[in-house]
DNA sequence: CCCATAATAGGAACACGTTCTACGTCTGGA
DNA sequence: TCCAGACGTAGAACGTGTTCCTATTATGGG
């Protein structure tokens, strides 16, 4: 159904058994160049101009509003170039959300996480995030959904927002901005699931079926429970 | 984008904000004719052609193999008349997702179910639905991606499916086959945040990212936890 | 500098979800 | 019984994701 030759700069080229142990690792090998280092400065550039023309038209219209013509329109490249980049629009979206889900990691490692349990920090991030994506209710709307949809094509670009959602929880409930801290394999079966119950949280707002507060609620509950 | 002005019976028509908690009374008011009662004779008849349509062609093909033409075709019906009784393919599979979730409930609620304690009990449930499951993968991941891919139009069943999956968790936890049990709201509470993790789980394993013992010692392991 | 090759542009073509139109058929109340 | 209106059929038409084709443009090794 898709052919899957992305001969250029993917985001994610993991193999796709990757251990979620791993996680801890990966999480550590710092923010330098990640992947987008390889390719041109042009295919670089191409990439990101398509990231952003997605993350836009996400912002402003949701799921529906990213139309791959209109990605391309606005990135100022031709229809196949895009599909040459991204193989399907639920590759673009669930890049883009990794590249968002990067950022964040990015932005929470700088400092200290504050907290006095590992409960209050995890839960400190995860309302963070939280009231972050639902500061643009459209633009999480399209991520998620894409997220949530995506099949067994985009395995890799899903496990890379999975580490990184383990590695954003991992480095929460330890609250060190140091970076090879002692993180077992308990605290990422811990993360995973508080990950889950972030996941189908996210879920139940993006469908209506929560209100922010319920979800914020649903979190405090769970994230006590799991931790406590 | 959606007009959804069914005028027939509709499988779930509970107001969209109905609390979690009415998961317990409506789970506990038993089997007889459920939603579909509405309707003529030939209405239900076409409802559940469609639906048995839609099983038949999810078993067969995955979500993909769901195609509108073909389910009017295999149900006999037009397809103006298909869209007439679900207004999307969305709504149509997770309807049908909705359907072997109550099937499922009812088989469950006949006897009683094996386990000393509570945790036993839902694992032995989970273990037992996942492993039905994964034991038609093409179906799995047709219902599976509707259901994530659902946006608020398609809240109604969505809510449906979760109270079903809460209230298999809560009959889980209690083992004992009897109807008004007492259920507290922190049985609920536990019951959700468990199928949280049963859901992500499940999209793991949809998607190929985990294989099903991965999936099964997720699930074990979570469950201990929130059970714990 | 020149060529072979890959990458891109531009856009037609196709598939499937969805909507719409025109017409036949069933049903329930006067 | 008869009629109005809801229900159903058949199929055209439209939008958007995806694929494909051809010509043009970068790029990198000789």
């Amino acid at each position: 159904m898709l052919r899957c030759a992305i001969p250029v700069t993917q985001g994610t080229s993991e193999p796709a058994d990757v251990a979620w142990e791993t996680v801890v690792t990966i999480a550590n090998s710092s923010t330098e160049e990640r992947q987008d280092s390889a390719g041109s400065a042009a295919q670089r550039d191409r990439r990101k101009r398509i990231l952003d023309a997605t993350y836009e038209l996400a912002k402003e219209g949701g799921f529906d509003a990213v139309q791959m013509r209109a990605v391309a329109e606005q990135a100022d490249v031709a229809l196949g170039t895009l599909y040459r980049y991204f193989p399907s629009k639920i590759h673009l979206l669930v890049s883009a959300l990794d590249r968002e889900f990067e950022d964040a990691q990015d932005k929470l490692k700088v400092r200290e996480i504050p907290g006095d349990t590992p409960g209050d920090r995890v839960l400190y991030v995860l309302k963070r995030l939280t009231r972050g994506m639902q500061g643009d209710p459209k633009l999480t709307e399209a991520l998620t959904r894409a997220f949530m949809f995506a099949d067994a094509s985009v395995a890799n670009e899903i496990h890379a927002v999975g580490m990184s959602m383990t590695s954003i929880v991992t480095h929460a409930m330890h609250g060190t901005a140091a970076d090879s801290e002692a993180i077992t394999d308990d605290d990422v079966v811990l993360a995973r699931v508080i990950g889950d119950v972030w996941l189908s949280a996210l879920m139940a707002w993006v469908t209506g079926r929560s209100t922010a507060p319920e979800t914020a609620q649903h979190m405090e509950t769970a994230v006590r429970l799991i931790l406590r």
